[in-house]
RNA sequence: GUGGUUGUAGCUCAGUUGGUUAGAGCGCUGGAUUGUGGUUCCAGAGGUCGGCGGUUCGAGACCGCUCUUCCACCCCA
């Protein structure tokens, strides 16, 4: 067979060492404060059956989902007509399974599915690859990590108090500097029937969410071409200009939306959330933000978003509160709210601001170098109670050129060099080599390790 | 999914209107230094020019398709 180039399919990455070290310093981080919280951990497959994704993230999310094709001899069963071109039917009876979206829709199946065994309000964490069927671009990838917290089955606006918290702290631990957007689907809705366009919800959430980037006037532009009336867009013009602190843009949108039940509750539960926060103290910068609107259909009530303030990147974290999300697996009633952060995001964010520790790359602390038997055989007990005592230690595997040996030590950043060869066995002391100073010294075991532990 | 863009050594990139044997820096291997990395000097290895097909006496360069990269739209972590 002719040797071909390997490649991984696009979108999707290998993690080198290096990588995954920086990775998991960010999943750790992020799981730390998960577990603060009393969040519990759960995991679910990376395939769903396609009845539980479809129709879940809208007519876009369906197009963007990975189906499996069924196993064996999948076409013999299909009924259509394949002279006819109708690729959508033909997927519905060659494929039954896709890979997940999002952790959320499985989430909700895990809940339905297992209800007998959750005592409510069950908080839960959830770390694990999705996938998405997009064009690849910068921060955007077809395979990529999603942190999700939720608490389901409790009403209460604390849980969103909770989560952004959660949210604080974590960002706060990864030295990003970042800004929370804050909203709510029941203002948005709101002010859909305000301004008597109450059908075109949609439509207004997805052009007003546009703002910052294609700006006022593209707005309105968007929203006049999905069929709004002049009139009721030019009413949607004072939230778009709405600007001040948040207790502002709260006393002119209760104004705006005196007309509206709906609209109303909305306002009050951003104000509750708000008012939390009086006395929780924040690092992060939480703005009440009336253009965030998020796409996915499922949300009823607050809705968050973070993002960099130092680097363009989307979104960093995103999420909201679901009402109904079960109610589609036969269970009604049951309120969720949680967050989702992205790692791989979160990842490019950190590596541009050169903000990961430097440290965390280096695991091993000493290299004892292999000089032959009979040395190896002396080096191997101390080897091992290095280890019993934590330090992360190796040796050479082979009494290779001392050159070899430590360039091996400098390229993994190893900060320390054990030299025992046939003075130092008969004197029963250790050369140790820094690796940093370049400076070295004879000491006996118990020095170093004391140096190295302490 | 629509429109554009990129691909040459392990990495970052040169390569003139199509013309002999495709280059540089870094990295890698060996040596100067048989018990010393990171600095210096010397030498060496490493290429289906993303892939397939076409035009031509001749293609890394031109054309078509395909894969990949990045960008805009759509949407999103």
């Amino acid at each position: 067979m002719a040797a071909q180039k390997p490649s991984v399919p696009k979108g999707t990455r290998d993690f080198s060492p290096v990588e995954m070290v920086k990775r998991n310093f960010i999943f750790d981080i992020i799981k730390d404060v998960f577990k603060r919280f009393g969040y519990l951990p759960i995991e679910t497959p990376s395939m769903e059956k396609l009845s539980t994704l479809m129709g879940k993230y809208g007519e876009e999310g369906d197009k963007l989902l990975f189906k499996v094709l069924n196993s064996g001899d999948y076409l013999s069963k299909v009924k259509l007509d394949l002279t006819k071109a109708e690729s959508t039917k033909l997927t519905s009876e060659i494929s039954e399974k896709g890979l997940r979206y999002d952790l959320t829709v499985p989430f909700a199946r895990y809940v339905v599915q297992h209800l007998n065994e959750i005592t409510f309000p069950f908080k839960r964490f959830q770390i694990q690859p999705v996938w998405r069927a997009d064009r690849p671009q910068r921060g955007r990838y077809r395979e990529f990590y999603q942190c999700d917290v939720d608490v389901i089955g409790s009403n209460s606006l604390f849980n969103e108090v909770e989560l952004i918290q959660i949210i604080d702290q974590i960002f706060k631990k990864l030295s990003i500097n970042s800004v929370i957007k804050l909203n709510n689907r029941k203002i948005l809705l709101g002010i859909a029937e305000v301004i008597g366009e109450p059908d075109k919800f949609i439509d207004i959430t997805v052009a007003i969410d546009k703002l910052e980037k294609i700006g006022e006037a593209g707005v309105i532009d968007q929203l006049l071409k999905s069929g709004l009336g002049s009139s009721s867009v030019s009413g949607l013009e004072p939230i778009l200009k709405l600007t001040g602190s948040n207790k502002e843009k709260l006393t002119i949108i209760k104004e705006a939306l005196e007309d509206s039940k709906t609209g109303l509750k909305g306002v009050e539960e951003v104000e509750t959330i708000l008012n939390y926060f009086e006395t929780l103290p924040l690092n992060t910068e939480l703005e009440l933000d009336l253009t965030l609107a998020r796409g996915l259909n499922y949300y009823t009530g607050a809705i968050i978003e973070v993002k960099s303030k130092d680097v363009e990147i989307g979104s960093l974290c995103g999420g909201g509160r679901y009402d109904d999300l079960t109610g589609v697996f036969g269970l009604k009633d049951v309120s969720g709210v949680g967050v989702s952060f992205g790692a791989d995001r979160i990842y490019d964010v950190m590596e541009q601001l050169e903000v990961f520790p430097k440290e965390i790359v280096a695991s091993t602390k000493v290299l004892f170098v292999n000089f032959g038997e009979k040395e190896e055989k002396y080096c191997l007990p101390l080897l091992q109670k290095m280890r019993d005592n934590g330090v992360n230690s190796e040796i050479f595997p082979e009494s290779a050129k001392m050159k070899k040996q430590m360039t091996y030590a400098n390229n993994k950043n190893i900060p320390y060099v054990v030299l025992v060869g046939e003075s130092e066995m008969e004197k029963g002391i250790l050369t140790v080599k820094n690796m940093t100073s370049g400076e070295q010294s004879e000491m006996k075991f118990e020095e170093l390790l004391l140096k190295l532990t302490k």
